[in-house]
DNA sequence: ATCATTTTGTTCTATTTTTCACAATAACAA
DNA sequence: TTGTTATTGTGAAAAATAGAACAAAATGAT
């Protein structure tokens, strides 16, 4: 099995590049475009295609359109993914109004929130109270869910929607969770990332 | 010179975890107690601040302050960092509202936004018009930028922002940025973060 | 048809990152 | 003291990842 992270972080850029080529007319492509594409190397393209038993044709590059098919399938982009987001903060509801998942085939269809001043049922994306997610998980057959409450909140709400059904958290709090068994947590940490673009803006205005 | 982009992420988990630590009392910490706080191993806890020169006592583990001040030190945050946001969308705004970043001494400075009506000078994080941004990075001494504007304008913004001064750029913009000489990008793309949770979310189902 | 050229697929090599293992040493106990 | 134990710091080993190189195959030109 593969557990390399960059790896498959490769094939959502492949895929995304190869969206743009293709609305600029193109049908197929060769390792080399789509290394300059994604900023690395043909070889590493290739590679990563071969781990996963793509494959090309010898001078005729690859088909964009089946190489597209080949990583969504992978990607588990065939079918529409349907996400909650737990915690209706500035976050949580930018989130909610955020438009650019829909063409990715990722459907926000639920907020939840601990405040019943936050609830509301019709708006677009619906925010419910937070003791109905196991109910709503289990009849949606959700899998997956942004956690965006604050600090304090995060582990609590976080086992609470495993106990719910949900294999995949995306956790924006800025702390480090324990995953109950058989959930997996990726986490966002928007302070950790500047912090990480400060130190490398710091180390090269230093040693130039 | 240290490139690996992990070992600075788990310099930081480090600090958050000392934070932690330091508010339930704790004085002094041992390698194999921050381990289990982020989640590594004890070793890579040593092997990492062997790297940056930081030592502990035998027997005697690490005393949290004067470790909390070398990682401060490392990471930066020895000083207020001050950040601009460029578009002022659902994600730019919701960012400039997020009190979150300021106990990491992370300052939204103002938003900037080619739309007139997204201006507001008198707003507690000021948003202003794109025009201004040279002059505001220049005078204010800014280096740090988060960008979070729509695709199609994302290069464009870029490049504009990185000709005003600034020397790193967070973007949000779901797209690889060419970054121009000097400039370094650090890209979190809710997509592909998700997308890479799926992935896993598959695999780990499929092999049990 | 033959040859030259292009590009894949994969093996082999290099580099990077993580883990292991253990000597060195500080703290404490007897 | 002397011995015992706990913990660091690091060099060496292992594992994971990336890159280079090249044979094989397909295309197109002469």
């Amino acid at each position: 099995m593969i557990t390399n992270k960059n790896c498959i972080i490769r094939l959502s850029r492949y895929k995304n590049a190869l969206y743009r080529l293709q609305t600029l007319g193109f049908v197929k492509v060769f390792s080399d475009n789509l290394a300059d594409a994604v900023g690395g190397t043909a070889s590493q393209v290739r590679k990563d295609f071969s781990i996963f038993g793509i494959s090309g044709n010898k001078k005729g590059g690859y088909q964009i359109d089946s190489l597209l098919e080949k990583l969504n399938s992978i990607l588990g982009k065939d079918q529409l993914q349907k996400v909650i987001v737990v915690g209706a903060g500035h976050i949580g509801s930018a989130l909610m109004r955020y438009r650019g998942f829909e063409k990715e085939g990722i459907k926000i269809v639920a907020g939840f929130d601990i405040d019943p001043a936050k609830i509301n049922r019709s708006s677009p994306v619906p925010v419910l109270p937070l003791e109905e997610v196991k109910a709503f998980v289990k009849s949606n057959g959700i899998r997956i869910a942004i956690l965006a409450v604050p600090d304090i909140a995060a582990q609590q709400a976080a086992d609470l929607i495993c106990v719910s059904g949900i294999k995949g958290i995306l956790n924006f709090a800025p702390l480090g969770l324990k995953a109950a068994e058989g959930c997996i947590i990726n986490n966002v940490n928007l302070e950790i990332e500047l912090e990480n673009l400060i130190y490398f803006v710091n180390v090269t205005e230093k040693t130039k």
